[in-house]
DNA sequence: AACCCGGGGGG
DNA sequence: CCCCCAGGGTT
């Protein structure tokens, strides 16, 4: 018997059914699936794997018009990258993909791999993109377990656990190899993703239009929820940090953070545990004569910790700067006419709020 | 406020 | 192998 093959009820296969389903409510138009090529679901599946296709789509597009080819994005600078990721979050995976894009240029002659193999050898492409990436667009026949298809399994096999361990991602790997078909490969993994974002839904499944409700086990026992299993929680720590937003005309004094890390490679303003060690870096840099003044406060939170942001404005005029750039590279980013470079959100933020006190001064 | 996410990397 | 990390959005 074909692995693909089993069901209780008596009616077509679980694959049969989803591609049914596809053919009918499928997403067919989206703009990586016009025109498929392994770049386009390559960028598109990276961006997919930190947020929501709407929220993904205007990102893509710039993100395509300014790097439409592999080789745009090899030979990029790392600072525009980052500004076409701004915003997005999971910064490592901007720079994984530009790191990606140098090997594929340097190392396959500018074409994405076609082996398995060698996919998933890029920085960033972990088994579920790498089998995602060659079956939605070459049609290669690889099972996918992003965290859609991961609902959707767990809910129809009423699969126990927290698939975050070991053991639960192997049933579900196990599970979804079974279940992919040899043929419409590329329907069914990208009905399985449509099922698990729209109609098994985390907290509110649509049971009544899901194509393999009739033997979900989740559904039959109404244990939806239940499934998949959850991450256990555990506190979020809370830290404080203190910026120096150090203005000057309309420019404001940026640093770049070290390349791994929070924020790795984005510029922000100067960061301090404390105001002591901010005020020891004026006193070095013969800046403690300014006049200080605290900026509205602010959380910024983590998914591991809240981060209480002090922002402390300074405001000086003929300056002579050069002896602050020595460590880090850092730059004066000119509001106006803002340079093309990734900004953390919290970086975003205070200079957005720093707009009104500059016009005020 | 709790939850979600694919992959990298350290212990 | 197991656990932590990353940064936004959604619910």
């Amino acid at each position: 018997m074909p692995p693909n093959d089993s069901n209780s009820s008596g009616s077509a296969t679980f694959s049969t059914r989803i591609i049914g389903w596809y053919d009918e409510f499928g997403r067919k138009h989206l703009p990586w699936q016009i025109n498929k090529t392994p770049y386009k679901v390559w960028v598109s599946e990276i961006m997919l794997q930190q947020t929501q296709v709407s929220t993904v789509i205007p990102y893509y597009l710039k993100f395509m018009e300014r790097f439409p080819d592999i080789q745009s994005l090899a030979n990029a600078q790392q600072d525009e990258v980052l500004h076409h990721w701004t915003g997005l979050g999971y910064y490592a995976r901007a720079r994984n993909l530009q790191k990606s894009a140098q090997i594929i240029r340097d190392e396959h002659n500018g074409n994405f791999p076609t082996e398995f193999e060698q996919v998933l050898a890029l920085p960033g492409i972990g088994r579920s993109t790498a089998g995602a990436v060659l079956s939605l667009s070459l049609a290669q026949h690889h099972p996918i377990l992003d965290g859609n298809v991961k609902r959707v399994l767990a809910r129809h096999g009423a699969i126990e656990g927290w698939p975050g361990k070991k053991t639960v991602e192997n049933k579900l790997w196990d599970l979804t190899d079974k279940l992919t078909p040899l043929r419409d490969v590329q329907k069914y993994n990208q009905a399985m993703m449509d099922i698990g974002a729209s109609i098994c839904s985390r907290s509110k499944p649509a049971c009544s239009q899901c194509p393999v409700a009739i033997d979900c086990q989740a559904q039959l026992s109404g244990r939806q929820t239940e499934y998949p299993g959850k991450k256990p929680k555990k506190i979020t720590p809370e830290k404080s940090a203190f910026m120096l937003v150090l203005s000057k005309g309309d420019d404001a004094l940026l640093e770049k953070r070290p390349p791994a890390g929070i924020w790795g490679g984005l510029w922000c303003f100067p960061e301090f545990p404390s105001r002591q060690e901010l005020g020891l870096y004026l006193v070095e840099n013969g800046l403690d004569s300014a006049k200080m003044e605290d900026l509205p406060g602010f959380r910024h939170t983590f998914s591991h910790f809240h981060l209480d942001i002090t922002p402390i404005y300074i405001h000086v005029d003929g300056w002579r700067d050069n002896q602050i750039m020595e460590d880090k590279p850092s730059l004066w980013y000119n509001l106006p006419n803002p340079p093309k470079v990734g900004l953390a959100a919290a970086t975003e933020r205070i200079l957005a709020s720093l707009g009104s006190v500059l016009i005020k001064e």
